[in-house]
RNA sequence: GGGCGCGUAGCUCAGUGGGAGAGCGCUCGCUUCACACGCGAGAGGUCGCAGGUUCGAAACCCGCCGCGCCCACCA
């Protein structure tokens, strides 16, 4: 520990950048006894440019490769979606993140802080199709010398009338990619704006050559392993997009429906396989279901009861008939049914929703499919096995006028012709459910047996578990939507897509001489090819020539779910298996930060690659952002019409007005959108230019030590501050050190200031000496504790007096303030700003403006806070331009303040 | 149906066992030599409701009400 007469030391300590940053951490004096230049009207106005330009050009935030693992401290920065809009959802948990890294840079740690844009998925390809009036066709080669017809923006001509053109995919991911680059141009221009903290040299894209190689790596050493497998089975499936989606991608949506009552008929003569049990003859009892989704009766495959429900005791082991198409179909139990839900007896289609997959594989049903890929009723093979019929002809016949229509008109016209048999019981009732949507989907989502790729996660479960208590949640309550989801998962991941702008798989099937296609004999890429796209690409030991063709080979036609892809961030951002010496200095990472709405899918799917890849977690802290919500407490979207432009916004009120405003929503919280705090914020920025201007413009020569009591109290106080901050950011709470430094700041600025002016314009250098270096020493403190929050600011008022930038600047340390203190009297700043409040009070209740004279005040207090008071006494009578000051002893403190004639003075 | 979070001044929020607070807004006053993007002062609250624990509850426990979010096999 140092004793308070080496401060004078600390003003060699300045030191370029960060060179062995924890060593000390007070730089109070300006370089070399140099005069601080302080401009005459400080600004804010331009900061933004002046510093983001100067910081480019330094290369302050540069990631110094060559630091070792111990002061790395790396963050798997969210990359935004690029062609969304930008939101002020973005500037407010970006900001978040970035207050952490300058936290941590200022610590002395070598932040890995890169920026990725999420460009691949479904969100470009509508974008590129509606822009560039084109369609990707995977079976359209690729054309090297393809140009755009001039359909975007100025031609005009044809837009709206001809069929979109055809393209390759290939040729449709080049589009893809020049549109995101005006998108990425547009995000970095507002990050930078902003200030985020970012290593620009390290930016990736998830569509990107590095993304697709550490994609198309991973997924091959889970095949190798047995990790991932493919499976024709009932999958997920948006009739829209016509792709294979995920459970994690799936979002409830209230819609209108109607809840139809349907008789199935007895069906005489028993079972058509002779195994089953037979019927005993003449029963006629009918069999009551209830249904939302009559257009699926042609796809029934049986009727079932709970086992303990007795009014059906008849039924079960008989047979029903469809109604209209005379298909029968078994009564069977299972104890998923509930009883009191319609009529107790519910028929099961394939495939009408989640449960119906459950129950035809635990009975081991058949497969009677009608719903085709495009989300209209497909031709069905009646008279076929599994299609047979009572009245074949009728059945053609119904099903006739359902066959080509879409689900909504199917089952309109499907409800018509039960009524027109007899078989519909009653009105629909309307009724109002939940139904499963795709999240970027407009139609439900429907059940398709199709063959898709699968990564296993069932049988992690508990390991998984076991992860999400290892990682460190901020706020700690986070962790039960992990939880939540780990438990509720029902399948493995589904990460196939039957789209176009994305990571393909790295695989081709033989084809046999006849001609078909060999799924389960997959040719793997070979590693030194990543990355492959297999549509264009030919794997090992073929030619061109063969591509489907009898003996020759047939590329994967699928891309990866976009969660493949960015659940592999820290391995792409980290160059895992590209530059193994950064990989092992970044992995795992020290934080992600994210929002909770993709804890789900994002956190989720990046903890899941990381525990089947590398055994371990991703990352040690997991830091949740809320959203923004509007004032009416909904949370913004452009489809509210509720989105401030966030450049609008920066260009409002300053980009560190709009950093305040979000630093202030806790970790975890959503909060208000509140152009008010961002008012506040550039207050605080323009107080702390002119506290700066104030305490740093013709400053008098510091002295070696702190010697007047006032001045050792303030900077005790300031340590108490500084070590409260100091545990807020190592607890994530980056609001809270943002207000404890706040809250004393305006308290420093409103008494501590006031009380000094007196001492600070004093000619005699013995009076001044004491002072300038708590001024020097406060306002250092005060500078740094801002910077995370209010970059350009804390900047430009370091560069006033400061060599270096302050962001590289050491971190205040409590430790070094308290030894300046000393013996602090604390409490003699407590009861001299106490009387000074009473005398401003006093002044202002009267009238008279803060300088009018006071020819008299009576203190009463107790001995203790007396004898303190009478240290701060000559402070005290020059703030508030107090002749005599009396003190009497008093249990309870109490003032009187008498004030001079008015006309007197004046 | 299950879970998580929230409910404190008109607004945005801090406060987790012992004086009910901050900022904004509002009212009044002050051209004070860092700052009028300022300074000073003031008004304003049965801390969602009801019980319990405790000498003492805004805080801890139980129940209820309201809001938000997540999850669920929603026929």
């Amino acid at each position: 520990m140092r004793a308070p007469a080496t401060i004078s030391s600390l003003s060699d300590t300045q030191q370029p950048h960060n060179e062995n940053a924890l060593a000390s951490s007070a730089a109070p004096a300006p370089s070399a006894g140099a005069r601080a230049r302080v401009p005459e009207r400080p600004t804010l106005d331009g900061l933004e440019a002046k510093w983001s330009a100067a910081w480019e050009r330094d290369g302050v935030y540069r990631f110094d490769h060559s630091a070792p693992r111990e002061r790395v401290y790396s963050i798997d920065t969210p990359p935004p979606t690029v062609s969304g809009s930008l939101h002020v959802g973005h500037v407010f948990s970006y900001t978040h993140t970035d207050t952490i890294a300058r936290y941590r840079r200022m610590r002395g740690m070598e932040v890995f802080y890169p920026m990725g844009w999420d460009d691949n998925g479904l969100p470009t390809e509508r974008r590129v199709q509606n822009h560039f009036g084109v369609r990707c066709d995977p079976s359209v080669p690729y054309d090297p010398s393809f140009e755009l017809g001039g359909r975007d923006s100025a031609g005009g001509q044809g837009s709206d009338s001809k069929e979109p053109v055809a393209v390759s995919r290939p040729n449709f991911v080049e589009l893809c990619l020049a549109l995101t680059e005006s998108d990425e141009q547009a995000f970095e221009r507002l990050w930078r704006t902003l200030g985020l903290s970012v290593d620009w040299s390290m930016t990736y894209t998830t569509i990107g050559r590095l993304a697709q190689r550490v994609s198309q790596r991973s997924f091959l050493g889970l095949l190798a392993r047995g990790g991932a497998y493919q499976l024709e089975a009932p999958t997920l499936w948006d009739v829209d997009f016509q792709t294979a989606v995920a459970q994690a991608e799936l979002e409830d949506r209230e819609r209108p429906g109607a809840m139809h009552r349907v008789r199935f008929a007895p069906a005489s003569g028993g079972s058509t396989d002779g195994g089953a049990p037979r019927s005993t003859g003449a029963d006629t009892q009918e069999a009551l279901i209830e249904t939302t989704r009559p257009e699926l009766i042609p796809a029934c495959v049986a009727l079932l009861a709970h086992p303990d429900d007795e009014r059906f005791t008849e039924l079960v082991g008989k047979e029903a008939l469809t109604p209209l198409f005379g298909t029968r179909v078994p009564v069977l139990t299972h104890p998923l049914v509930e009883r009191d839900k319609g009529t107790g007896l519910v028929m099961v289609c394939t495939f009408g929703d989640l449960t119906d997959v459950t129950w035809w594989r635990e009975l081991g049903l058949p497969v009677r499919s009608v719903l085709g890929p495009d989300g209209r009723l497909a031709e069905v093979p009646w008279g076929t096995p599994g299609w047979e019929s009572q009245d074949l002809e009728r059945a053609r016949a119904q099903y006739g006028e359902l066959q080509g229509r879409t689900i909504n008109q199917a089952r309109r016209r499907i409800v018509e012709l039960l009524e027109q048999s007899g078989d519909l019981i009653g009105e629909p009732q309307p009724v109002t459910r939940a139904v499963k949507f795709f999240e970027k989907g407009e139609r439900p989502v429907e059940i398709i047996t199709s063959r898709q790729w699968f990564i296993r996660t069932i049988e992690h479960r508990d390991e998984l578990i076991a992860r999400g208590r290892q990682l460190k949640w901020h706020p700690p309550y986070m962790r039960a939507r992990f939880d939540d989801w780990v438990n509720g998962l029902t399948g493995d991941w589904c990460v196939s897509r039957q789209r176009f702008f994305g990571v393909p798989f790295p695989l081709w099937y033989p084809i046999d001489h006849a001609g078909a296609v060999l799924y389960d004999q997959p040719i793997a890429a070979l590693e030194a090819d990543l990355p492959v796209d297999p549509s264009t690409d030919v794997p090992d030991g073929y030619d061109a020539s063969q591509r489907g063709q009898p003996g020759g080979f047939i590329g994967d036609p699928d891309v990866m779910d976009t969660w493949a892809t960015s659940s592999l961030t820290p391995q792409i951002a980290g160059q895992a298996g590209e530059d193994d010496d950064l990989f092992k200095k970044v992995f795992p990472m020290d934080l992600r930060p994210q929002a909770h709405d993709i804890i789900r899918t994002w956190l989720f799917t990046t903890v899941l690659r990381s525990h089947l890849d590398h055994d371990e977690l991703p990352w040690a802290n997991a830091a949740i952002s809320g959203w923004v919500l509007d004032p009416d407490r909904k949370k913004m979207s452009k489809s509210k019409g509720n989105v401030v432009t966030p450049m609008h916004l920066l260009e409002e009120h300053g980009a560190d007005a709009a950093r305040y405003w979000a630093a202030s929503g806790r970790p975890g919280t959503d909060t208000a959108f509140d152009p008010q705090q961002m008012k506040v914020g550039r207050r605080l920025a323009v107080k702390l230019l002119n506290a700066s201007k104030f305490a740093l413009a013709d400053l008098p020569a510091a002295g070696e030590a702190l010697t007047h009591p006032l001045d050792r109290a303030l900077i005790a106080r300031l340590a108490a501050v500084v070590a409260d901050a100091t545990d807020s950011f190592e607890a994530y709470d980056y609001a809270r050190a943002l207000e404890r430094a706040e809250s004393f700041f305006w308290w420093y600025c409103d008494f501590y200031l006031e009380l000094v002016k007196g001492r600070r314009y004093d000619a005699d250098p013995h009076v001044s000496a004491s002072v300038s270096l708590a001024l020097r020493l406060s306002l250092s403190v005060f500078q740094r504790l801002f910077a995370p929050f209010l970059p350009f600011v804390s900047e430009e008022v370091w560069s006033w007096w400061q060599d270096g930038s302050v962001h590289r600047a050491p971190w205040p340390d409590a430790e070094e303030l308290r030894v300046a203190a000393g013996m602090a009297p604390e409490v003699a700043l407590e009861v001299t700003a106490d009387v000074l409040r009473e005398v401003r009070k006093a002044k202002s209740q009267a009238g008279r403006p803060m300088r009018a004279p006071v020819r008299r005040v009576v203190v009463r207090d107790t001995a203790e806070r007396l004898a303190a008071l009478a240290l701060g006494e000559g402070d005290l009578l020059a703030a508030g331009t107090i002749e005599h000051l009396e003190p009497v002893e008093d249990g309870e403190f109490a003032v009187e303040v008498e004030l001079a004639e008015e006309s007197a003075g004046d």
